[in-house]
DNA sequence: AGTTTTCGAAACGCGACCGTTGCGTATCGT
DNA sequence: ACGATACGCAACGGTCGCGTTTCGAAAACT
């Protein structure tokens, strides 16, 4: 918790409803595409109904509240179903391309992409309790299908993982409007990628 | 050319010197990754060495002076060799490894993916000028690997191209200080996307 | 009832940047 | 030489967001 300091519960209590409008306003703007540069607490404040007073009383700057705020994204990736790696990782994939239609969620790659450079700490923190948490479970899916022979036993399991997830943020960051997700794209990529690019006139007669 | 007007070349011309400064800077400053918004007129001046007149006078705002600015980015995707698709494809990613690794190139990805949804003119454009001869160029070497028997009939050549560009991207885009972009990614990519990452035992016993 | 803390709102002085204008100087064509 | 245009620089009034302060009202405690 970054919050500047609990106050000690004598007089008016803080306001549940405030705090949790000044988070959904904070995450929604990020979600838009507003840099957290660009973010600021009048806005924030402005969007969210609520004087900067009590933003400034929760949190001592912009980062904390961001922190805070993206703390309160609780995106568990499901425990794979496990029927083989194929259902795995579309499962998986899956939840990128739904999560990536909801405003809300877009802010985990906007964080992750866009901020970085500027904002180390920042990154840091959410690098640990977001994106490596997430890495980790995609990673287990490719090992253990290593592990029961359903993948090559040399498969370089970083590389894989950046084929698929670098195919699904490459096109959730690439869709708009104009260009929308294919509800197919997780069980594409992956069907691509498990049978592989090249001719081979010993194997491939279709599937 | 957005360039406001040329001037009748009547008094003195116009330094050549000072407007190649201001596309200097503004490159440099967008590579560093700052944002559009972010971008002021008086930093790139400053950081140029000029006035700011000496910048409105040739540009009728922000947004036109990095339109002529990226325009200047004169970045051709090299004719493969055409050895095999193999040796193609490696080329294409080593360009956009190597590419990355320069500051002043960065600017390509960091608009391509911060700045399409906020100024969809500028984003339109450079999709245009830049993204889209790559895309194409990238295509084209696929296409030509079906028509050789090299790569599988079927293969769906959007999803390949999303696995591989995505994934460089991917790289490159958490690449920094700490995380370097490996030297032979180009060539893991490619080996791991062209052969599958299925264990099938009737084929994969080692190249 | 009285105390304490929080609430939203408004205003503060401060600094950054906007786009424009005027200044004195430099550099071109005629 | 002379007029025209561009140069870098500094200043203008204006807007925006900063972080702080003050205000009267509201909501909890003893």
């Amino acid at each position: 918790m970054t919050t500047i300091q609990e106050s000690a519960g004598r007089g008016r209590p803080r306001s549940e409803r405030a705090e949790k409008a000044i988070v959904d306003a904070t995450l929604d703007m990020i979600g838009e595409g507003v840099t957290v540069s660009e973010l600021s607490i009048e806005a924030v404040a402005s969007r969210a109904g609520v004087g900067k007073t009590t933003i400034y009383r929760r949190w001592a700057n912009k980062e904390d509240l961001v922190v805070d705020s993206l703390a309160t994204l609780r995106l568990p990736m499901p425990e794979p179903g496990g029927a083989d790696v194929r259902a795995d990782l579309v499962e998986y994939l899956e939840v990128m391309r739904s999560e990536s239609s909801e405003l809300r969620n877009r802010c985990i790659t906007n964080i992750a992409l866009n901020e970085a450079d500027r904002f180390p700490d920042l990154y840091r923190r959410f690098r640990e309790l977001v994106i490596e948490p997430r890495r980790e479970a995609f990673r287990q899916v490719l090992r253990r299908g290593v592990a029961t022979g359903e993948l090559r036993p040399d498969l370089d399991v970083e590389v894989a993982m950046s084929m698929l997830v670098g195919a699904m943020l490459f096109h959730t960051k690439m869709s708009g409007p104009g260009y929308p997700v294919p509800d197919d794209l997780p069980e594409r990529l992956v069907d691509e990628a498990l049978r592989g690019f090249r001719y081979d006139v010993t194997r491939n007669v279709a599937s």
